[in-house]
DNA sequence: GATAAACGGGGCTAAATCAACACATTCACA
DNA sequence: TGTGAATGTGTTGATTTAGCCCCGTTTATC
């Protein structure tokens, strides 16, 4: 059995089972309890799981409660909370009409909204809507679809046909990576008809993406590089990636 | 059980009954008072809960994640905890389809829900869905539209549009009130909407209900008795009512 | 202010973890 | 067909952690 035979093996089992045990883990693959944790800490890394004394937790089991008001993601949490930051300027006047993508980055603008933010906001993520569902002011819309566990959003025919029929003044979206050649694009079959049903329904579309992203290409592209806007990034953008979207029609903000 | 584990589960017993002795959960956990104590002690330092002489109570930022997430319910809890674990045999065989109205009650059941379940769900409300999103083995699909901000659910047009194309094999559904004459009912137009439609796109109805509301009538009714299968209550129930749904055909089950 | 309960620190044990290194296997490339 | 780098795994010993027990001190409550 190869090493990411086992690894695949001890997600799945974390994941309907709640729980692993190190010794139990070694004992079944007739692996040392070394070799184990060493898995463990591989699968935490991909965050598939998240390591305890003795064994190791599904990652999501603690997140519910976290989600509400620190934001668990791992990676490059301070850039996305300034780009979280710089985005909340582009929100449109009181009353308007705006798409919130699935992400942290997004996560991370909506926890910033001022509690007198007066909107109508569409989303079709699970952890947006249950940050906002009790928002005062915000009139809060749910996209319909069948959840991805991993991204926490709805996804499918459902999702791109109920986008088809609104339109909003702003959509932020996040993505994966961007580039003059290939638009704004995300590895995910499903998640990118939603994105390009946001992008199409919205008089202005802002991707939100960190500098690691800009200048990438993911495997599907959601939206042409003259159907963006605004780009907010991170000051760790390379130039000439930000002067390459810029000449392409993009306003690219630095934070 | 892991030190992760058991903390959490604080947490959330801490949010649930609002007030926890140090001497109850050594007990609960089977360890001793001095474990229980790191244990608060942590909780504590990651603002989860407040410690108090002989216990810990709810920290005031947990209060309001909970409120959006888990169920908050000062009211009866150990009696919808009780009905919540009684409605769990009435769930259908794996792979079956159900709806999940929102409510408190409801939020217990899925609180309850054991990890391999396997279901499909659909549901109108943001907190179970919060719960449900990143459960392994249940498909969870968001059904569209408003979402109120007493009740943390969709309503609307396209909530009962979207359910009048769904079968469910079981509907889950919370009433304020139930009674021969009136069936169940609830005082919202919108919600009423919203539970009716479930209420004909399944094939068996459940209504999870305390005894405080058996017997009631509240303003709207969304469900004639005929069409209510299962009453699932708790044993402060009047005789004379229970008597009364079960001559209306109605299966009562007292927990 | 008496008393019982709760707290917190020190010491202890067993288990888990970590770090460093050795050994085996695989694969690329000359 | 060697050679050598890369990777995965096991071994060992030092270190850390979790949990319990004991006991002096503090706190609530009547």
């Amino acid at each position: 059995m190869y090493a990411e035979e086992r690894q695949q093996a001890m997600a799945q089992l974390v994941a309907e089972r709640g729980r692993l045990s190190v010794v139990e883990l070694a004992e079944t693959f007739d692996v040392t309890t070394e070799t184990v944790r060493r898995d463990l800490s591989a699968l935490e890394r991909l965050g598939l799981a998240r390591r305890v004394h003795g064994g190791a937790v599904p990652a999501g089991s603690l997140a519910m409660i976290e989600s509400g008001l620190l934001e668990r993601d791992q990676v490059l949490p301070d850039e996305k909370q300034r780009i979280a930051r710089r985005a909340l300027d582009l929100l449109p006047a009181a009353g308007s009409t705006v798409f919130i993508d699935a992400g942290s980055t997004t996560g991370h603008l909506i926890g910033l909204l001022p509690r007198d933010t007066r909107l109508v906001v569409f989303t079709h993520a699970v952890p947006i809507a249950a940050r906002l569902a009790s928002h005062p002011h915000v009139e809060l819309h749910l996209l319909p679809g069948r959840v991805r566990v991993t991204t926490q959003a709805a996804v499918g025919a459902d999702t791109v046909e109920a986008l088809q029929r609104i339109r909003a003044d702003v959509a932020f979206v996040g993505a994966n990576g961007i580039s003059a050649d290939h638009g704004a694009s995300t590895p995910d079959r499903d998640e990118a008809a939603t994105k390009r049903a946001m992008v199409r329904s919205a008089h202005r579309v802002v991707v939100l993406a960190d500098a690691t992203k800009v200048g990438q290409e993911s495997a599907i592209s959601f939206a042409d590089i003259g159907d963006v806007d605004v780009l907010v990034t991170d000051d760790q953008v390379r130039e000439r990636d930000s002067a390459a979207l810029t000449a392409a029609g993009v306003e690219v903000l630095v934070s």
